[in-house]
DNA sequence: GCTCCGGCTACACACACGTATAGTCAGCTG
DNA sequence: CAGCTGACTATACGTGTGTGTAGCCGGAGC
């Protein structure tokens, strides 16, 4: 059932709705529009979802179950650095995603994120020679958001490096940027303790 | 009479153009809404700024003017990580900031903090023992958007970190995550080697 | 004092939107 | 075949929107 109505008119019009989303907003996407796209009048829109407001939860709950494949999917499979999971080929989707994500939905999503960023931290933090600053959920907190900026940011990032990371040259060339950037400190030792003495005598 | 006439009706309609937008989205703000916002008529949104697409422009110059200024402020100030700007109080205007962001707009100002992220990162590559992987300007490129992500999607980083990364407190905790994540490395010079050897081995 | 001009308002218009409704058609069940 | 159900369409309605226009009002210049 979840396989073969990909191909309905009811999944047509959710992927398509997706895509307008991401593309215009939701407040910019129209339902004619919609419906368009996905080659069907504007009522079949109404008669499968019943209102705007509905059709938009539906996308954000397949958006849900989407993610939440793909992050099964990471875990089972190759020892999971749970940044590398959130690149994972949203597919056409990560239009919608970035702006769910700024209109603040797709919260669930962030926080079953930041929890397996923090488990995965408090893993790593009994490598540590010196006692962390600050809690792992915390720290897991602003890695995840990191790690979905590239999603979000994408146009900007691709613009900036000079190919889209979402083709596969860009996406090689943004994993060899990224195992750079998580495996050498951007402040030494000596820079971090200056930083937080300087933020103690802020207070 | 750039600080005088910030009390000024064209002003106060810009501010709350920001504002409005920020908040619901370029399509989702109504000019009446702004107009009332700003306690004016909305005739007189359109005798300033002429159309809602010039009012959107006129709030990208602004942002990008107010930008520069904490930019240039930031670099003459402390010893500039490229970073800790980013996080300068944008005041009320970051959701404006990310919704730009996430349309795509705010280009120049995302291509400017990648131009500076560049030269600093640059400059700490000569002291670094190994030569690094990638340019300097496609790892700013990465590192501009990992710096903006806590901006654009601050709201779910205060709810992950149970403190409002904009409130005093939220600042200070935030600023010992980021000291803590950047002097301390995710991947270790072993996993690095073996992250890009199974790089290669994908192609 | 009179005119002129720019900030400012009130009002109207055309249009596109979300929503509602009535109806068509294919396929199934008895 | 009759009857029903549900996917689907065509069309209409009310509303809120961006935009246009005519006019008011206070102050500056002659």
């Amino acid at each position: 059932m979840a396989e073969l109505d990909d191909l309905t008119a009811r999944a047509r019009i959710r992927d398509a709705a997706m895509q307008l989303f991401g593309e215009h907003g939701f407040e910019g996407a129209t339902i004619r529009g919609i419906a368009e796209a996905a080659g069907v009048s504007s009522g079949l829109v109404r008669h499968h979802f019943g209102s705007k407001q509905a059709l938009r939860e539906a996308c954000d709950a397949h958006l849900v179950k989407l993610i939440h494949r793909l992050n099964d999917q990471a875990l089972a499979g190759a020892g999971g650095n749970h940044v590398a999971a959130a690149r994972i080929a949203v597919g056409p989707y990560h239009a919608y995603l970035a702006r769910a994500l700024v209109d603040g939905g797709a919260a669930s999503l962030f926080d079953e994120m930041v929890r397996l960023g923090a488990q995965w931290l408090a893993d790593i933090d009994r490598t540590r020679t010196d006692a962390p600053d600050v809690a792992p959920e915390v720290r897991a907190a602003v890695s995840t958001a990191m790690a979905l900026s590239i999603t979000v940011l994408h146009e900007h990032v691709s613009r900036a490096m000079g190919v889209d990371v979402f083709s596969p040259e860009g996406d090689v060339l943004l994993a060899r940027a990224l195992i750079d950037l998580y495996s050498h400190p951007m402040l030494s030792a000596e820079d971090a303790r200056k930083a937080l003495a300087g933020l103690e005598r802020h207070r």
